[in-house]
DNA sequence: AATAGTAACTATGATAATCATAGTGACAAG
DNA sequence: CTTGTCACTATGATTATCATAGTTACTATT
């Protein structure tokens, strides 16, 4: 391709976004960072990326601020990567996609009874369902209060994959 | 770029919903018909992508269920496109994307005093700011129950572009 | 009747991003 | 002293993207 149009002189926060977001690997890589994995090798095994493409986005979202780098030992040299705060704030985003792919993405039973990934409010055990706001207790859902559990095929893909 | 690896199969709805959203054509294309504009050369013209990207993507997203193609005269034949229900429940990530990016993409008064985009609940009046549920009367908001308006920057980049 | 204009595209060729695979450097364990 | 792990970088084939130009089918204007 030619250098792809750039976005980041925008105005419109729509197309800001679409900047840093309308990349596959991107939307994956902070997938497994949401998840809590955090070292390259695991992310690059369960996102199914090369590790050149994990190299490179993994580099951009450290410019953008999204991610942080971070030695966790120094002999041999090791780093793994933590979203920053702002990265933690895209939370609302994946789980927006999360909750629409559940609703509109799946036949009726592919896996089994209820969603790929039920998520349960810490706060009051409540089953989330698809919404942003408890359907028990009323409260704004965010970063942290969710405790997810994968149905038995999406468990069964991730321990496919190895981490 | 060889065959990008196909992500339809995986359990994970945030993987699925990369499938589609992990593009940037596709999430201006959105934008723009969130916006409410439906003709092609408007999404080209506005999106300042190609038309042959703008094609191919509104091909790929009725094929996906989420635009419908709908012919509004006959002689000679002319085409607009509007998100369908699966379609307009995308607004939730969309929305978040925005959240984000005013949240966090800007320079300090690099649109004025306020954000790129205001947007007001329909039903009470309030300045929503950049949260997803009324900080007025607490309603969650959905599709339709915001009224945007541009700041001075955005509205003058947007005319600048011609639709 | 001929020209210009509009809408919705398709065709072409150059460029560059992506993938698959293999290789590297630094160390640890057996 | 060979094997293994982690975090990458290097290489080459493939193909998506962009810019530009062209096409089809009309309507409106001169």
């Amino acid at each position: 391709m030619p250098k792809r149009a750039d976005l980041s002189d925008t105005f419109c926060p729509v197309g800001r976004s679409a900047e840093i977001l309308g990349d596959r690997a991107v939307l994956l890589i902070l997938r497994e960072l949401f998840f809590g994995r955090r070292r390259f090798e695991a992310i690059a095994a369960n996102t199914g990326l090369g590790p050149q493409l994990v190299s490179a986005r993994l580099k951009l979202l450290e410019k953008e601020g999204v991610v942080e780098r971070h030695a966790y030992q120094e002999r041999p040299p090791r780093h793994e990567y933590r979203l920053t705060a702002k990265g933690k704030d895209l939370f609302d985003v994946l789980y927006a996609m999360r909750n629409w792919a559940e609703r509109w993405a799946y036949e009726a039973g592919e896996t089994g009874s209820g969603p790929a990934m039920r998520y349960i409010h810490r706060a009051c055990g409540a089953d989330v369902g698809t919404s942003t706001v408890c359907p028990e207790c009323g409260e704004i859902l965010r970063y942290g209060d969710l405790k997810g559990e994968p149905s038995v095929a999406l468990k069964a893909e991730q321990t496919a994959k190895g981490t």
